[in-house]
DNA sequence: GCCGCTTACGCCATTCGTAAGGATC
DNA sequence: GATCCTTACGAATGGCGTAAGCGGC
C-alpha cells in the first residue's frame, strides 16, 4: 500500500469515478492510476470499484469504507508537510484564499493589512471564481479557504464556518423617489419591483434571498442588468439605469457619496457568510490567527473543533449558541 | 513522503532512538532506516531528532508533532488493510491473544468455546508472556489483544479496558488449622502471614496488591515457591510444601475437590483484569464480539469510543460509571 | 578501541509513460 | 465509431543491502 494508491482512490470519487480524469487530476499518466487501483485492491484482496466490463461505475461497500479511511490518512499525511513547514519557519508560508469580488473588495482589505503587519512573511494569495469553482479549489487542496455567502450546496464536502450577517441595501441617484419613500417609512418590496433593478448574476452573493423574497410575495422583479460586483452595478446606478440592490457593507463613505443608500434590511432575510475549508486537517499558527481576525469568534480552539467533528451535523451544533457580528 | 519513512520515525521512539535496534524491529537494513529518516527531514526541512554527532539523542518538538500525527497515518494504512480482511471475508481471519496463563486456563476456554462456534472461520491464537512482552506483542502489532491484571506501566501506550474484578482465595489440603479458623471468621492476614505460602511470581496475576496487603500491616509473608500458574502452585500445595494463595476464578470444581479453598477476598484488595489494544485502530467484527463475550459491558460503541479517545484520561472516563463483574 | 551512524556503491524491484489492444455505449 | 479502460513494453528512477568510513563515548 501506497500513498499514491490512496490518492488515486480518492481522486477517483471527485472524479466521477473516470479514470482518464482523475490521472488529470493527479497529473500522471492514465495507466498509472488504473494499475494502482488494481494493485491496491489485489492487496486488499476486495473490489473497491464496480466495473461493468471495463467501464467504472459505481463504488463498493468495500470501497466506501477504505475511501472514507484513506482520506483521513491522505489528510494526516499532507498534515506532516504542514507541520514541517510550520516548524521550519513557523513565520512564513502562504494563504490562499477563494472568494467573490464583495469580500475581497469591501471586507478583506482592512483584515489583509493587519494581517500582514502581523506576518510579514506569509503571501496571501485571493482567487475569485463561481461557488462551483471556490469549492473544487478548496477540496482539491489548491486554496486553503473559501469566503461565501451563496451556493451552500456546492460545499457539502467542506467545514463551513459562520462568520457574519449581513444585509442588503438599495442605492439609487439622489433625489430618486424610493429615497423619499424611505424617509417616510414606506419603503416596500412592491414599491422596489417598479423600477428597474441591478444586483448581483444569479448564484452570487445571496442572490437566492433576493429572488425569494419577491417571490414570497408574488412579485416578478424587473432585473435589467446583472453583475458579479458591486462597483459595476454601482456604476450602471451612477448611468440612471436602475436601482441598485447590493451588500450593505459594498458602501464606501467617500467614494460613493455621489448615491444614495437605502437600508433594505427589513425587506429581505439576512445572509451569513462563511468560511470553508477542508475537515480533519490541520491548520497554522497564522491560518488561525487569520480566520479569527476575519471573524473574531473563530478562535483557534472553537475551528479545532469544527474541522475534526466527526459528522457536519455534530459541527454545527458547535455554532448553535454563537451570535454572529453583523455587517 | 512514504509509509516507510513514517514506519521508521515511528519506530525509532519505540526503540530507544537506535537507528539498529530500529532496523532489527522493521526487518530492515539500519542504512535504510537512516537514510529514511534523513529524507523525510529533507523533505519536511526540519530536523526531527536531535543528533549529538552521529548519535541520535532526543526527538526535536518538530518531531513530536509529526511523529504524532504519522502514528495516527499509520493506524490508518492498518485499518485499511483490516478493511480489506473484512469485506473479502468477514468470517474468517485470525484472533490474536497474549495472556496469562491463569486467563487460558481458568476463564478463556468457556468463551473461545463460544466464540469459536459463532466464528469457525476465525482461528485463535493465545501466546503466553511477561507483562513487559505481551505489550511489546500488542505494541509491535503481533497480537491483537492484551488480557492482563499486573504490570499496569508496562501498558501506557496501549488502551486498557476494564473487563472484570476478581478476588482471591486460600487454598489448603483438607484439615488445615486455617480451614478451622475459616469457619469460625478468624482468617486474618497475621494468621496466614504464620504459614510458608505458595503464591503467583512476581510481576504476574495480581501479585503486587498481595505484597502490598502484607506490607501494610507490617508482615513479611514467607513465601516459599512462586509460580506463573495456579496449577502448579495447587500441585504444591497438595504436597504440604504450604498454604496457596491464588485467583478464585483459578480453583476448579471437580478436579479441585481434593483441596479446600477459602475466601480471601476480605484480606486483599481486589484486582481488575483488563483487556489492552492499541488506541485509535478499528476493530473487526468479530474482534468486538469476542471482547463483548469477555466482558459485555464492553460493547462494540464503548470500546470504539475508548480507542478513538484522544487521551488515556478521556478513555478513563468512559468508564467511570461503570460497574465491574466480579468473578 | 568499541559502538553506532553515515556515506558509497551496485543490484534489483518498481514505477512511469508511451503505444497498442479490447470492450462498451 | 467514439470513448474508455487494460495490457504490454522499455526506460528510468528509487529502494535496498553490503561494505567501508568516521565520530563519540
Amino acid at each position: 500500500m501506497t500513498l499514491q494508491q490512496l490518492r488515486c482512490i480518492v481522486a477517483m470519487v471527485r472524479n466521477n469515478l473516470n479514470v482518464s480524469e482523475t490521472a488529470v487530476a493527479l497529473h500522471t499518466s492514465q495507466p498509472g492510476v488504473s494499475r494502482h487501483i488494481r494493485q491496491l485492491e489485489d492487496e486488499l484482496g476486495v473490489a473497491l470499484f464496480e466495473r461493468s466490463g471495463r467501464q467504472v461505475t459505481a463504488i463498493t461497500a468495500a470501497g466506501h469504507d477504505v475511501i472514507r479511511v484513506a482520506e483521513s490518512v491522505l489528510a494526516g499525511a499532507e498534515d506532516i508537510r504542514s507541520l514541517g513547514r510550520q516548524h521550519s519557519d513557523p513565520h512564513a508560508g502562504e494563504l490562499r484564499l477563494a472568494t467573490t469580488h464583495t469580500q475581497a473588495r469591501y471586507v478583506l482589505p482592512g483584515i489583509v493589512r493587519a494581517f500582514t503587519d502581523r506576518w510579514p512573511r506569509v503571501d496571501i494569495h485571493i482567487h475569485q471564481g463561481t461557488p462551483a469553482q471556490m469549492a473544487r479549489m478548496v477540496e482539491s487542496g489548491e486554496v486553503d479557504f473559501v469566503i461565501a455567502t451563496e451556493g451552500e450546496h456546492h460545499y457539502d464536502a467542506l467545514a463551513m464556518l459562520p462568520c457574519s450577517r449581513w444585509h442588503r441595501a438599495i442605492v439609487v441617484p439622489p433625489g430618486h423617489a424610493l429615497e423619499k419613500l424611505a424617509a417616510i417609512g414606506s419603503l416596500t418590496l412592491e414599491a422596489l419591483a417598479a423600477y428597474p433593478i441591478v444586483t448581483y448574476v444569479f448564484g452570487f452573493t445571496g442572490r437566492s434571498r433576493l429572488d425569494r423574497a419577491f417571490h414570497a410575495r408574488a412579485l416578478v422583479p424587473d432585473v435589467v442588468l446583472t453583475a458579479t460586483d458591486a462597483d459595476v452595478i454601482k456604476t450602471y446606478v451612477r448611468t440612471g439605469l436602475g436601482v441598485g440592490l447590493i451588500a450593505r457593507m459594498a458602501i464606501e463613505a467617500g467614494a460613493d457619496d455621489d448615491l444614495v443608500a437605502l437600508d433594505a434590511s427589513h425587506l429581505f432575510e439576512s445572509s451569513v457568510t462563511h468560511i470553508g475549508m477542508r475537515p480533519r486537517r490541520a491548520l497554522r499558527p497564522f491560518m488561525h490567527d487569520f480566520i479569527e481576525r476575519f471573524a473574531p469568534h473563530l478562535t483557534p480552539a472553537l475551528v479545532d473543533a469544527a474541522l475534526s467533528a466527526p459528522t457536519p451535523e455534530k459541527r454545527a451544533r458547535l455554532f448553535d449558541e454563537i451570535a454572529l457580528p453583523e455587517r
